[in-house]
DNA sequence: CCAATATACTGAAACGTTACAGGTTGCCAA
DNA sequence: TTGGCAACCTGTAACGTTTCAGTATATTGG
């Protein structure tokens, strides 16, 4: 910027404001100095800009590192980097283990002052993280909603509408007991699914095959044990709804461990990010979930905040597409 | 640290000095320096440091959008973090895509002075970025080795041997003319899969099916398609020798959309990252490969380097374990 | 006893940026 | 003519850290 100023015979002062479209610099004068910075390749210094305002330009995504899909992880990184990309922002990757309270990164992150803005998954109906972040005033979006009558960005996929559709496609192909394999107990979306599928279990009149200690947390052994178990049950389940695809290799193992057929005996609808249950077994009926759609999602809701847009206005829901079977 | 000089009743250069254990500086004193810094939770503003010291105490990961595995990127990450979650660096996520120079992500990480050490995957026997960070003295590591006389830090699966004890395992149940569905073409570990491919294949006496111009960077769909084709010419394979999972998935597809059946007709040998092929098909043949000791590998390479190590000695192999049929 | 030296500490400057509090010029109205 | 004001520009200080070039005091050797 000194470089700048001695090119253009400017003080920093001027080159600095020039540079940012400031409305006490002569209009030809700011032509010039962009023209100049263009020239040469003038790049901010971050640290300067760290250090003087405090502004980072840095998003950070806040994970579990046991429990988060290999496909949310893979995908909500690039959906928030294709939204960033031109921005001057990078993504910082801020990891928590299992032993850890999930406000420790969260709490890291607001003391050091490293991140502008902060995305988290995982979200609680009462999430400690979501009123820290509210009470410190730093930006931020979650995965999945709250339910704590405060207001903040998020973006979330309408589990309530998987689950419910789910069971009325299973009821619409004759299944009548279903079991569900719900999302971790004390997740929002946890509640939400395990509505949908009870409100719709009364509307098409099927029953429901308790299946609630095992949540798709669970290793894949352990669901696949669990489910070889209910499915040798004489009061076994025809139908199950999944909320995730790893889950579901899982429950398709036990089903045919038991000696059942997959479309058969018994019907499975998945959640899937990613378009591989179909070609694990065919008898699957799948919905897809775009967590890359997420990930530009919640990337644009924190933007949109740190801009100083209304927090209220930066939620998003995503709505389920159809139950899907195998075609061709 | 102007408070802790205040609070010490020292200078801020004592005070600077003493939490960095210079040896100048009394040993009471730095004691009390450190406890007082201990006790109201000093941290380092890391502007500061970047600023005054060009030291970002960042490592940035360059990925490709479009072409890394889903599992790689999410287990590389988790292996990162994992190494560096108790040292003062954070990790980036630089993205790049399908239609740029590979070397963009990284001339702009140089340029901008944003990291301190790069990790960089889907390397070529001619790396160009390789050589540009050796010329600019910038601190990396490679995920896969690089063939140009010059020495920099990798962390690599040796595919030689993974290919080479496939067509061994293949050839010892009877198959004789092989498949295989080889690495993109250009990287690195390419050439060492279809080396020991070929070579063990002379060894064994079996002979090849070319299959060449299909590779794992493919969709599942083409896969699949040109799969299906190959096996109902009257030539086709007995044997695969699969270098990705996602792609094994497509290429099982392919086998049975031509009417074949998996360990009757033909045999698949298949690298995971995570053990899920199993659940798909009990009949595949699997050899692991960990992505998240790939990512702590890269990280401990980087930081070594970082920290002054020789960079020859940053060099890592990770021999494959067994062919694993399915058991239990 | 003095000079040399080691030990323990310090102030000021600098990294690159922005905010604050001006300064200069030219024009217009009184 | 002059005071006021708008338009445009500028120097200085500050953000938090480390480095440089010291200073002051105690210790040692001759």
């Amino acid at each position: 910027m000194k470089t700048l100023a001695f090119m253009t015979g400017l003080g920093v002062t001027t080159v600095s404001r020039a540079l940012k479209d400031a409305p006490e610099i002569g209009a030809e004068t700011k032509r010039r100095v962009q023209l100049v910075a263009k020239q040469i390749g003038y790049r901010p210094n971050r640290a300067g800009v760290r250090l003087r305002t405090g502004k980072t330009n840095v998003i950070s995504l806040v994970l579990n590192t046991e429990h988060e899909l290999m496909s949310f992880v893979s995908d909500i990184i690039y959906g928030v980097t294709a939204v960033i990309a031109d921005t001057p922002y990078h993504l910082i990757v801020t990891p928590y283990s299992r032993s850890q309270d999930p406000l420790d990164p969260v709490r890291y992150l607001v003391e050091t002052g490293s991140a502008d803005g902060i995305i988290i998954s995982r979200t609680q109906p009462n999430d400690p993280r979501a009123r820290y972040l509210l009470e410190h005033g730093v930006p931020f979006a979650t995965h999945g909603r709250t339910d704590m009558g405060l207001v903040h960005p998020y973006h979330d996929f309408d589990n309530y509408a998987f689950a419910s559709e789910a069971v009325r496609y299973l009821a619409g192909i004759g299944r009548r007991r279903l079991a569900l394999l719900a999302p971790p107990i004390g997740l929002t979306y946890h509640g939400h699914t395990v509505n949908g599928f009870t409100d719709a279990l009364s509307e098409v009149g099927a029953s429901e095959v308790p299946f609630n200690t095992v949540t798709i947390d669970q290793s894949i052994e352990q669901i696949r044990m669990r489910t070889a178990q209910l499915m040798r049950r004489s009061d076994r389940p025809d139908g199950f709804v999944s909320s995730a695809a790893a889950s579901t290799l899982a429950i398709v193992a036990g089903i045919e461990d038991a000696g059942l057929k997959l479309g058969r005996d018994v019907d499975v609808v998945s959640k899937q990010s990613s378009e591989f249950l179909h070609l694990f077994r065919r008898e699957l009926l799948v919905v897809n979930e775009s967590f890359r759609l997420a990930g530009s999602e919640l990337a644009r809701a924190v933007l949109g905040w740190v801009g100083g847009a209304e927090p209220g206005s930066l939620q998003s829901l995503s709505k389920p597409g159809e139950v899907l079977p195998y075609r061709g």
